[in-house]
DNA sequence: AATGAATGAGGTTTCATTCAT
DNA sequence: TATGAATGAAACCTCATTCAT
């Protein structure tokens, strides 16, 4: 009715914006017509801005895979000096708070269907970058040899599990606390009885 | 037309090996009249013998955790005498094996939304069971101490990992490698360089 | 599984009574398992019994129209002596008192399309008994001359309708005086105000 | 495939005109298919209109009593000066009609479980407003005392049942001479010979 | 560019009836 | 005769996507 004219970009925004919050909250449940009348756009008015739902579910991704680049850019940065044991606890606890954060989008993203057949490109895919941190850290020789790429995708699934835990119920302290065990038993060399405790205190600070 | 009558429990066995075999082939996209014309049956006899979508997925799963139990069950049982050390390599490469043999029907019983509705009961929760595996184990002395129920989590976590990428193309050797070695390095005592060498060799023969 | 061996006519009588005990219970909803479940027989056996389902509703409307027969017929029978003015009030109460007894069963004997589809015989249709009796007190010169037919069969509408208010809640008291009193400004021969009261203070008695 | 933009009243419109037809000629064994087909509409577009089969029928009903309403609504008025004698025997004779009128369309609305799962509002139910005619009736001295509520019921069982006589083969004049003889009966004081006849004449002619 | 009515394939499920045993 | 597994047509409804306006 009130036909609201809009620049493309603002109209995709307002779309992204209120299928967002939505998927949130519903998760799979949700309707294109749930995110339009949302967003005060017409039914149709979605498939001017998105080709396709998976479409949208992709542009929701990486919009929320901007917000936490920022967070995170800097400690995934091999050139920056870096305090490398309490590095990865770290990401860690970044990346728990992000998936968190998701709600039941999490599910829509990464349990479902979608994401097997839009998996993350290389570039944002945390096992790759895992990868490349641990490659950077042995460099440094703050961490142990290990293959970095599929280490790195072992890593992030311990991540990942262990935001799933916590999103199912378990503790949060309790689930960060053998995350982080588990991390630095992994890359860190066991040099004197240090490097399974502050680093595990550091991070949960 | 050509009526074949059979016992329930024939007729279910029929429709559940070929549930069995077209998902693991389709997937997702697969259904219920896919499922009965294979089987050759009527739409309406898969409704005798399930009374729900989700009823048959729960049956598959349940047929295929079936299969692999023999073979994890004695590895798993804690009042067993264990060899510690190349326990867990060796459920891995069992689980591995177990995950990669589902073909499709991996994404649609773990990857999809039927696993939110439907979890695994938790006497057959692998985490569940890797975390009485790592009690026994450290009871026995040959485990570090770890928080047992969100480390038998993440141990899990890494395993499914490791099958998602071997199947997604990574290279079976080096992810079973990768995997062997982070297993060891988070659960036995760094006595000697041993114990992150002869174990994998072990398990991978 | 135990197979009963009965006569056919055993076997019928006990579907008979298990389907009509369920549908005065449940109405429309019931179905053919229900019965043959109850009557601990397998669901085939229906099939041996009664050709249809409407077949079985036809046959458990004989059986609870022989049951009111007997009660209806003596009030019937134009050859016996009558005492005219109290005689339809008498069957409306007989008959509401019938159908009331019906529970479900009466929606769907007399309130579904089964009706259309399989009309009661004339021989014991309500309409051609009241018109018999119509005309024999009309012979007598107990009623008065209306067209015996059409008459008949709004004699039973009335009746018919006082009882499905009652079953939908009206007081029997008052639904029963006024049909009362409509069957005999419509019949009698309004001589004195005494036609208007003895017969229904007769025929709530 | 040749798409016609409607607004939703003139797509509403068309459904509910090809319902109303097919239902009259085919009655109960109509599918939403049917319609949807003879209104050169997809099948998805009759739950943009309806959102149930009930609501159809619903719909369907409302169309009709809006067409009869003008009609009986001056003779129902207990405002407007009354002829009373007369005016039973005219609303029979416009309700008839208007039953005969529904053909098929008759008993799907009024013989089958429908109606008892949506029965008519209490204010355009024929009862009801039978009963208020009787007290304004009764008011005005023309009609004898009755209990309007049931007596009102009574009435309109007479004449829906004086329609399906007819429906079913009855000579219409002869059904309709016995009904109006039988409404006069009722309602009217006996005074002269004259209250069974003139009115009834008026009412047929 | 925006609208929202229209599409139509697809989904699960029910149950009177049939028929091999 | 009795069984109960099997049939399969039909029902209702959803919703991503299209397209006339």
């Amino acid at each position: 009715m009130a036909r609201r004219r809009l620049t493309p970009e603002q109209r995709r925004e307002e779309l992204l914006e209120a299928a967002d919050l939505l998927l949130q909250a519903c998760g799979t449940a949700l309707r294109v017509e749930d995110i339009t009348t949302a967003a005060g756009a017409a039914k149709g008015t979605f498939y001017t801005c998105f080709d396709t739902w998976d479409d949208l579910l992709i542009a929701v991704r990486d919009r929320r895979l901007a917000m936490v680049e920022q967070r995170i850019t800097p400690l995934f940065d091999p050139t920056a000096p870096q305090h490398w044991p309490p590095l990865l606890p770290r990401l860690a606890q970044v990346l728990v708070a992000f998936i968190l954060d998701l709600g039941k989008l999490h599910e829509v993203l990464f349990h479902s269907t979608f994401h097997l057949r839009h998996p993350l490109p290389p570039e944002v895919e945390p096992a790759t970058r895992f990868a490349a941190l641990l490659r950077a850290g042995q460099a440094a020789g703050a961490y142990v040899d290990l293959d970095p790429e599929p280490t790195g995708a072992l890593i992030f699934a311990m991540i990942h599990e262990t935001a799933d835990s916590i999103a199912a119920g378990t503790d949060y302290e309790r689930a960060m606390r053998a995350l982080t065990t588990a991390l630095n038993r992994l890359v860190l060399k066991p040099n004197g009885a240090s490097s399974c405790h502050s680093p595990t205190q550091d991070a949960l600070c």
